[in-house]
DNA sequence: AAGATAGACTAACAAATGTTAGTTTAATCA
DNA sequence: TGATTAAACTAACATTTGTTAGTCTATCTT
């Protein structure tokens, strides 16, 4: 089965709603008129509203998680491991535009699986920040303060999900070296 | 008339509930709650709850588009030009987190003022740009994609209302600077 | 003291919201 | 063919929501 079941469809389609309005102002009957059915048609695909805002965020967020793990597991430089953050990004961000809205933008509405995605960001806020730590040890990166240099590379990878579908012609390859470019060596000459 | 009205004060509070909430999530009974009040009472004071998120969004990006008018007029070169919006954003995000999480996050609930406040953002987005573009030109900056590098920089800047509230002790001309260190000039050494 | 004002209250409203129950219809499978 | 299933429907529900109307009270102003 490679096609996409009713449900995927429902939540692809809510992910889409989310992205414009956010979760709280999308209603599910905002939702059944874009799917072209009753709000009450919906109920026999998904359990809640709140389910599927859980199934969009989780499954992005163990995306993340995983990826970290590897990039973790590789015996590389700490710079060329920010190189392979960078492309994690582009890629996750660029295969799940609509998602990453959510993700980014609420979270904060997760109700029985917040906690769950607290300890996933948490976790990968950690490992990054081990990452630029290490690359000041071994002076790869300039001796300034962690959290504000992961917050500033983190700030415009979290906002990838605006830039991408406004250059569909990108390539994500390219895309992501000359990001890594701007962000890594900066943008004066 | 130094001190704060009672609408002033609602609107303050409103800003907060916002950041934590968004919103469309925040009810005027939550609102009133926090105000110690009950929700009918709000409108001695206020039209409509519209009208709090407009004078939250509008002031905030009126402050913005004032402060690129006296960049664009100042006679420096376009890299100091970038260093003093840095410490725009830095200075009004200082002085307005909890504002600057609805300027973010809740513009697209604006009704009425919505096209305006479209029209102020496209205004401030093209002043950057020229900016850059301008800094291409002298070879101040490095020659890749304009919009990348006003995307990579301006995600960066607008998400500062999320770091100064867990850094009390920032320095804003210290923080400003270190900010733009990385943002100009990378972090690679 | 009288009047005005600021700012709270109760009561109520129409509309919108997430969701459930039970039913119908059309396609699939034995 | 008959049974099963997927997926839609109508009707209704209990709450929640933003807001209005009208009233009361305490504090200023004249």
């Amino acid at each position: 089965m490679r096609v996409e079941t009713r449900k995927q469809e429902i939540i692809r389609v809510a992910a889409t709603l989310f992205k414009d309005k956010g979760y709280s102002a999308v209603t599910m009957r905002d939702l059944a008129k874009a799917m072209g059915i009753k709000a009450a048609s919906l109920y026999n695909h998904i359990n809640s509203k709140q389910d599927i805002l859980k199934d969009i965020i989780i499954s992005l967020a163990e995306e993340f998680t995983a990826g970290m793990a590897t990039i973790m597991a590789s015996q590389v430089s700490s710079l060329d491991k920010l190189n392979q953050i960078i492309a994690l990004h582009v890629n996750i961000a660029g295969r799940n535009t609509d998602e990453m809205a959510s993700l980014n933008n609420d979270w904060m509405h997760l109700e029985e699986k917040l906690e769950y995605y607290l300890q996933l960001r948490e976790n990968y806020e950690a490992n990054f920040r081990s990452i630029i730590k290490q690359g000041i040890g071994t002076k790869e990166i300039i001796d300034l303060d962690p959290d504000t240099i992961l917050f500033s590379i983190l700030s415009t990878l979290r906002s990838l999900y605006l830039w991408i579908p406004d250059h569909e012609d990108y390539n994500p390859n390219q895309f992501a070296a000359e990001l890594a470019e701007i962000l890594l060596h900066g943008i004066n000459k």
